[in-house]
RNA sequence: GGAGGGGUUCCCGAGUGGCCAAAGGGAUCAGACUGUAAAUCUGACGCGCGAGCUUCGGUGGUUCGAAUCCACCCCCCUCCA
């Protein structure tokens, strides 16, 4: 039963190295096993990068396995510093500390922690590193690992051998730091699986063997790919900065968009990796898309499917409603009501009173984030790439902010829906 | 502690007294083409509507003029002790 979800997980290409391969179909089959994956606070918030391990936890779980997601307080003041081209700040540990409690949270939505045998668990490394010594530590644990062994690990390779980058001894503790985690993490909970990116394959193979050599035990570690673009950017990036998972940094419309805004070439991979649709069903909708001509359904798919993992059903209503009045060319049909709930939706917006307006749309755009500076506005003024209320805007009304807010071209006297470019929006309230 | 190398605009990386707001590449933004794609082409890319203003690790100095020269300081890397 299990094994079918290897299965699955290889058909996803969700798999990108196993340890103990030989054996890990036959255990996982074997019962109700229990598995991790560590997410360290580098922020008060993951990324999307961690959604991939965090639905991984989520499968696992589906399949009858129990999953402890393990927040990072001891590690996260350390920092990780596999595949890092440079050392990394440290943060103090209230910081951390704070943080470990939101990303607790956050983790928290994704696997349920009422499902019997197989309830979900969230654990902090902090809780059995804190009170141990140094002695303790160089002595029980050190002891174990070989310099000469962990140099060689391809995640600190660039770190050790790169002319003009380094590693301070702290950050080359981390992987000890790690494998002490799985190590526990057995002897506490009977955790024989560890689950990562590929990146930590260094980490988790550290875990194994320690696990053996203090426990005994024979355990497993299974690491997903590192999630690429087609066209070789940086996955995980939008113009306005990283993806978050909180709706505070990132809103579930920018976030709806965010997928909706996926290459052709990366959709369907996509879909495999980031939804709980079936292989078959994906495939289906790609076939599908391919022999219908102009758009493809799969972006769509891939937003709703996401979004709602994320944000839930709300968050995906507002995230719909929002790009439905938007993208559907004409603002006639919104109501009153519609722009004040597009606003509380998360469509960015401000409010501005007519005495106080700005003396440029330069000035007043990038106040309001529409572009980085008054240059970048400047420049999409000159191209007619700014409207206000669908009336294009040019350059020579700059100076203009009152004519062009004027009474008589707002929506139910006090909107106006700015459009830069061709995906940003901002609505102005002006009272 | 000693010797050497280095810190340039978001990133990589040129620049070693004026022609430098600083080459080139990447990223990013806007336009055309499209499907709110991709590829391609065009423009922008320190800030400012503008006059102009502020940058090249920091602080002082030399000079008509400094990212470039000098002094001191901070940080990073390599090797030696």
């Amino acid at each position: 039963m299990s094994s079918a979800l290897l299965e699955d997980l290889r058909a996803r290409g969700l798999i990108f190295q196993m340890a103990g391969e030989a054996e890990l179909p036959a255990w996982l089959d074997g019962g109700v096993r229990t598995l991790y994956c560590g997410f360290d606070p580098t922020a008060d918030s993951l990324h999307i990068g961690s959604l991939v391990p965090l639905l991984m936890l989520r499968r696992f779980q589906l399949a009858g396995h129990r999953p402890l997601a393990l927040v990072g307080g001891a590690t996260g003041l350390i920092g990780d510093p596999s595949f890092k081209a440079q050392e990394r700040q440290l943060n103090t540990p209230d910081v951390v500390a704070g943080w470990v409690d939101k990303i607790k949270n956050q983790v928290s939505r994704f696997i349920d922690f009422d499902a019997g045998e197989s309830s979900a668990e969230v654990v902090n490394n902090l809780d059995w590193t804190a009170e141990m010594d140094v002695l303790t530590f160089l002595r029980d644990i050190g002891k174990h690992f070989s310099v000469n062994a962990m140099i060689q690990k391809e995640s600190v390779k660039q770190r050790i051998e790169r002319e003009g980058s380094g590693i301070s001894y702290t950050e080359f503790t981390y992987m000890i730091l790690q494998s002490f985690d799985f190590a526990e993490l057995y002897k506490r909970h009977s955790c024989t699986l560890q689950l990562g990116g590929s990146d930590q394959w260094g980490n988790i193979t550290g875990g194994i063997d320690l696990t053996r050599r203090l426990h005994g035990g024979q355990v497993f570690g299974l690491t997903m790919p590192l999630i690429t673009k087609a066209d070789g950017t940086k996955f995980g990036k939008t113009e306005s900065g990283t993806v978050w998972l909180d709706p505070a940094r990132t809103s579930p419309y920018a976030f709806y968009q965010f997928w909706l805004n996926c290459a052709d070439d990366d959709v369907y991979r996509f879909l495999r990796y980031f939804t709980f649709l079936d292989v078959a069903e994906i495939a289906e909708v790609e076939r599908a898309d391919a022999e219908r001509a102009g758009r493809p359904e799969a972006q769509a798919i891939l937003a709703r499917e996401v979004t709602r993992l994320v944000h839930g059903e709300e968050g995906l209503a507002a995230a719909q409603r929002i790009t439905e009045a938007l993208f559907s060319g004409s603002l006639d049909g919104l109501s009153a009501d519609d722009f004040g709930q597009l606003r509380l939706d998360g469509l960015p917006a401000s409010t501005l009173s007519r005495g106080e307006l700005p003396e440029t749309l330069t000035h007043m755009f990038s106040e309001a984030g529409l572009a980085a500076s008054g240059k970048q506005v400047k420049d999409a003024l000159g191209r007619n790439a700014v409207t206000v209320n669908n009336r294009v805007v040019g350059w020579d009304e700059n100076a203009a902010v009152a004519t062009c807010f004027a009474p008589e071209h707002a929506l139910y006297g006090s909107y106006y829906l700015v459009k830069l470019g061709k995906k940003k929006y901002h609505l102005f309230e002006i009272a």
